[in-house]
DNA sequence: CGCATACTTGACGTCATTCAAACCGTGTGG
DNA sequence: CCACACGGTTTGAATGACGTCAAGTATGCG
């Protein structure tokens, strides 16, 4: 299927943004737009000519396997987010659907074509890449010392500031995109650590289940305090 | 002090590598040479005008301290890695020297005008900036789910690679760059369990310790096998 | 020499994991 | 409609790995 960028979604955030109309013209028509359903996955660890893409709706995340097969997840894309390792020669990482996602696909030597002829688009991934890079050492930071409490409280706090639409405030309800499963492997905890401490955050007032998957926030403020940042 | 790039030991290896002589002379002109002591440092979380800068020779560390001052080690720098946070009005994380260390420093907004004027830096340093990312996923992988034995093994796995030029062999002896608390705070361990489990990979025959700061490999196959990976 | 800094070693405590069992919502087939 | 299986989740009890606290040992520097 062709690209319809006039009815993107984050054609005003994404990394195309920066290019005029005629280039994005020539991306679209190298491009296809894909469906991935939760758990398909985009590429594995190891593909040869992983493609690159741009998630136009949806969630992905991106995660390592060692070798009993523990899984670990590295990062989550959120819209407007790109995938792709553009100078290696494979992918060293999965990409996965979190939830029914569509995308925008390009091939990695489409992209490599773009960078070279669209300087534009060269400076709009460096910047793209330097918040991921940012983003993947605040996680960093917070499962190198912090508590098991701590890394969840921070967690749900990221997730209630994703939700919201206005970057700088926090969403009162939201849906957790994560299985505890995945909670876990993000945080380097386990599965029955991940539903104690959501149990004791609601013990203590910080946050409030309400079915599998959502959260109510009762106190931001205590959540922020327990998150230790 | 004024550049010398006839006589830089990263000229083939740097970001800068990339210009055309006219190109970097004119970001010769820009920049300076700065010479930092072991534990100096070259700009501090929060700072607004933070420098940019390539490493000549030396070892710097990138961390975070959290708000009961433990720090967080996030990132090691090599010579010819690059500094900054192009793109984030203020600096988020510590950047100190690790070893007497030669850097070539120039303004946040030189190299933002570099990035514009020269398509060739821009994409060197989105080049330089997916390698670091990968790196810090490396080092998430590491921190996220392995016993302590396994990330030290692995850290110790990578410093061999690190220390041999040849980067595909290890080197059969080296030194840490980094003291025992510094290897605490980059694993997420404290200073007695990094030092007890050097003397477990050193019963077990897989390291040898050589004064303080020497690591003999005795069995490099062993080392990878604890590592995990 | 004396002090500071880094490292090692031991005893003990704690928090997260492990193992095990039960629970819940959903879909499937009898 | 009920029985049942299944994935995700919750809860409990026991274990163990790492952290904490506390001494004691190099190594280096003024």
């Amino acid at each position: 299927m062709n690209l319809a960028c006039a009815t993107c979604p984050v054609k005003e955030s994404a990394a195309c943004a920066v290019l005029t109309p005629e280039e994005r013209e020539a991306m679209a028509t190298a491009g296809r737009t894909r469906v991935l359903k939760r758990g398909e996955m985009l590429f594995a660890a190891g593909d040869e000519d992983a493609a690159c893409a741009t998630l136009l709706s949806g969630a992905l995340k991106v995660s390592a396997v060692d070798i009993d097969g523990n899984e670990q997840i590295l990062a989550l894309v959120h819209p407007a987010g790109f995938i792709g390792e553009l100078f290696a020669p494979f992918a060293h990482h999965d990409v996965v659907a979190l939830t029914e996602s569509r995308l925008c696909t390009f091939a990695k030597a489409d992209i490599e074509r773009a960078i070279e002829d669209y300087p534009a688009m060269a400076r709009a991934l460096l910047r793209r890449s330097q918040a991921d890079l940012l983003a993947t050492r605040n996680l960093l930071e917070l499962t190198g010392h912090a508590s098991a409490e701590a890394r969840l409280a921070a967690l749900l706090h990221d997730f209630a500031a994703a939700a919201s639409d206005s970057s700088c405030h926090l969403a009162q309800h939201f849906e957790l995109p994560l299985t505890r499963g995945e909670i876990g492997n993000m945080l380097g905890l386990t599965i029955e650590t991940v539903s104690r401490k959501l149990g004791e955050l609601e013990d203590m007032g910080a946050i409030k289940r309400e079915g599998k998957r959502g959260i109510a926030l009762r106190n931001p403020e205590l959540l922020h305090e327990i998150s230790g940042r």
